[in-house]
DNA sequence: TAATGCGGTGCATTTTTTGCATCGCAAAAA
DNA sequence: TTTTTGCGATGCAAAAAATGCACCGCATTA
């Protein structure tokens, strides 16, 4: 959209923290953007931009003009996706971000789902924690984000949450591997895997354990499932997950058994 | 706002319904205009106007589009606003649609007290019903409204709610002036001003009436208030308000008598 | 059948935007 | 302390975009 340009390059400038880069990132002149900004600054009738010799700075000005401009971007990226649906073509780009959980096996699978009836649709997908998930959501840097059991500021929209049970995985020959379920305490004795800070499972395995007289025997930490589930195969280890990471059965992790 | 005047053309277009009258109104030549749209629409991908040989007509891409247009441009007046806030003085522009009950005597009082803080605030009051002031706040008509008693859309954000008694006015020698309250029954031995349709006290007083007998005398039906206020001097006939039109003692309405 | 009013188009003109060379300034490096 | 580097700002000419004029084809109206 071209009467957006001007606003987008404001966005990026804001994200470099300096006219020239932002230039060059843009493939135009430092001079013809340097003009642009100054003209909107003056017509605005405020600076949007502290000048330091290092670069440019969002002053408060610029920040509420900023956060309204990626909020316009991402409207009329809705409306234009709206105006595509009436030619009956789906058309648009959705961002996701999303934790360790659901990024190996459920999103893959579902994304392909879609796209099969929606070929004009693409995708991008983040890894990210769900504090920056939620950063990203309102930054305008992503449109959705799947996020575990966590904390959201007010101005997020939830539109779907999923309820998932805690289970334990391990090798198929462990020890534990036929009981129906298991307790913390069960844990114990055997070696973890952990998620790392950050994640939500990690928190939740946290709140767990400072009611317990004796720690988990954490022996890696890790952020990736894949880690955590090939590791299983070479040490009787212990390690935690949701239902989602693993999808069903007949995946790529069927060489795992998963208790409640 | 320079970016946006292709989406003000536009906007106009729509509203004017042809493009040479809305250049007219733009003091542009219908060349200029027309060529903006064609190349927005080309950039698009798609038609926003319906062509017709008496002018141009919003198809349903067009309406989308507007619609977003127009929340777009409230949206920049508002930021503006609040960018205008950090030099400490306010300014801006509140747009008020209002029925009859509080057009008289509370939104002036409202507004002077408001004005004297914020000098650099500018108002517009319109007289509308409720479900014109409905529409006019979904079109970014007007930006605020004040309705009696209504059922809303539910897009439209409840920022207040204020609870009102009904009450019945007469001049102050009416027979019935020294009771402390009455009912609906008791006014049907009097000739009475009706509120017109279409405003909140009429369908309230509809919805009273359909379960009595005999039906409220109705002598003059009037959208005025101030209309009926002062006819209640000529003749002693009962009116039906609510306390924020006469908006406490001492107004211009202290020769009336107000029962609950 | 003529006249009116509509949106669309080719072309010259005006306005706006861009790029180049260059300035002044302040922080970082020598 | 001096030099260098990198930053945003500015004057001026070139390129690009928007505008206005004259005019077209078309459908409705008189």
């Amino acid at each position: 959209m071209r009467y957006l340009t001007t606003l987008k390059y404001i966005d990026v400038v804001a994200k470099e923290g300096s006219i020239r880069k932002a230039a060059d990132r843009l493939a135009i002149t430092s001079t013809a953007l340097n003009r642009r900004i100054l003209a909107i600054e003056d017509e605005i009738g405020h600076p949007l931009f502290e000048r330091t010799p290092s670069g440019v700075l969002l002053n408060t000005a610029g920040e509420l003009f900023v956060q309204h401009i990626r909020s316009q971007m991402s409207d009329v990226n809705r409306v234009l996706s709206q105006i595509s649906d009436l030619s009956g073509i789906r058309r648009g780009h959705v961002s996701i971000s999303s934790g360790a959980q659901t990024i190996s096996v459920f999103l893959p699978k579902e994304i392909a789902e879609y796209r099969k009836k929606h070929p004009g649709v693409t995708f991008e997908v983040l890894r990210q924690n769900s504090q920056a998930a939620a950063e990203s959501l309102i930054n305008h840097d992503t449109d959705t984000a799947i996020i575990f059991d966590s904390i959201l500021p007010s101005d997020i929209q939830i539109v779907a949450t999923v309820t998932q049970i805690v289970q334990i995985i391990m090798a198929p020959d462990h020890p534990l591997a036929n009981e129906t379920s298991l307790r913390l305490q069960d844990c114990l004795a055997w070696p973890i895997l952990m998620p790392r800070e950050n994640e939500g499972m990690r928190t939740l395995l946290n709140v767990g354990q400072v009611q317990k007289a004796t720690p988990l025997q954490t022996i890696i930490e890790a952020d990736s499932f894949d880690m955590m589930a090939n590791y299983l195969i070479h040490e009787n280890a212990l390690g935690f997950q949701i239902p989602i990471s693993m999808s069903g059965q007949g995946g790529i992790y069927s060489h795992l058994k998963a208790i409640p």
